[in-house]
DNA sequence: AAAGCTATAATTGTATACAATAATACAATG
DNA sequence: CATTGTATTATTGTATACAATTATAGCTTT
């Protein structure tokens, strides 16, 4: 079986791997806030050129990951807990609406890949796989963006996502949080398939809050 | 005086002039929807190097505005009236929650900054310049989303409206329109002043909803 | 004439070379 | 000794060269 619901490895271009490898240096706190990144350097670590690290480097502005000055070179931009929290209130305003959308134009290929996600989380769940978990999750999250057809919301929604996902994934790790988890996805899920726009918005945007309590707990406990 | 309020022409490299240029064009409807932008083409035109329109065109990637075929190339994507109507329903969700973050956080100089962009609005009002009133609108908007001083949704917020901007500009030269449009950015403006957060949140999505509103007229009565 | 193969051209992807700007080190001057 | 100016080095910005992939055209075969 090789359409494997994990198997994401269609490698882009070079530029293209090069940007993901960096976002997620970044999100995963690998380097100092307002480190430099060295092109050269990054390029001999690498063993590439300059010109596909360049690339990479233009694409993590955009998404203020990095901050450029021009003739000087690229400062990685840190997170601060109030950052991260923020995004969670962006999540909890556009997921109540994005999910709306969705119930209303999804097809059945959105609605069965959902489902296959949800009882994934379910079998995940029972073996504590964490880092599954946090996968299916982004997967469970990202199939109702689609469901959206709008390409802005759905690009907009996958980056806030991850970049949340990535920023307190150490928050998430707990028993009692991924039995609760399960079960409002469980929720969730039904009001998708009931087509209950309203009660759909309430369930996910309360789903939110509580992971964004979960994450503000965690940071209050362990400051950095 | 040098530091004119409009005096925002600090080019940055090439590679950005030209994913600006290329934003606006696509946003302008200059280029057929699907049509493909070759890199040679482009460097001939704009007699530089293929390198600063590599750089742009991923870059464009990341906004949804293009997409990239590996080895194949870069096909512009168009816009709907459903794509943009979506885009007002994201901005009435973000700038709901933006503005009530902004006035949590915002200090004297956000504070004297949309007064400035207030009053000049006024003026071009009188005069009906609707180029500046369109600038001086963004300016506005993008007071409030810097004042969050929370960068991620500062970008996201500024992309989206600049989207919703460009691509409707037509449906908004109206003197009417205008009129209206002034007094609603006065009672927002009051209301920051006032630091009402739940009275902001109100007039600012009614605010949006009604140009939301305009825009969607404007599209039925003139459909591509 | 249609389908398929092959050679050629065009285009993208990557690496390198050159140019312009900024950082560094060090000497000259007060 | 501090400071300023200058030469050198390092780094970024842009252009070009080379490699790999894809598109095109013409020929062959049936």
């Amino acid at each position: 079986m090789s359409d494997n619901i994990f198997e994401n490895v269609k490698h882009g271009s070079l530029s293209t791997q090069i940007f993901e490898l960096l976002r997620d240096r970044i999100l995963n706190g690998d380097y100092e806030d307002g480190q430099k990144l060295n092109e050269l350097a990054l390029a001999k670590e690498l063993k590439i050129s300059r010109t596909p690290i360049r690339e990479a480097l233009k694409q993590l502005e955009l998404q203020e990951l990095v901050e450029s000055i021009p003739n000087k070179g690229v400062y990685v931009k840190g997170f601060s807990a109030r950052d991260i929290d923020d995004m969670f209130e962006m999540r909890i305003s556009l997921e109540g609406l994005a999910i709306e959308l969705a119930i209303d134009r999804m097809d059945d290929e959105h609605l069965n890949k959902i489902k296959d996600v949800y009882d994934l989380m379910e079998f995940y769940s029972m073996k504590l796989d964490y880092e599954k978990l946090r996968e299916l999750n982004i997967m469970f999250h990202e199939v109702i963006y689609e469901a959206t057809q709008s390409p802005y919301f759905m690009q907009i929604l996958k980056d806030i996502h991850y970049y949340v996902s990535m920023t307190s994934r150490h928050a998430i790790r707990q028993k009692d949080r991924v039995e609760t988890s399960l079960s409002e996805h469980k929720v969730i899920l039904d009001k998708i398939i009931a087509a209950d726009k309203e009660g759909a918005r309430e369930v996910i945007e309360s789903h939110i809050r509580k992971t964004q309590q979960f994450v503000r707990d965690y940071f209050l406990a362990h400051p950095k």
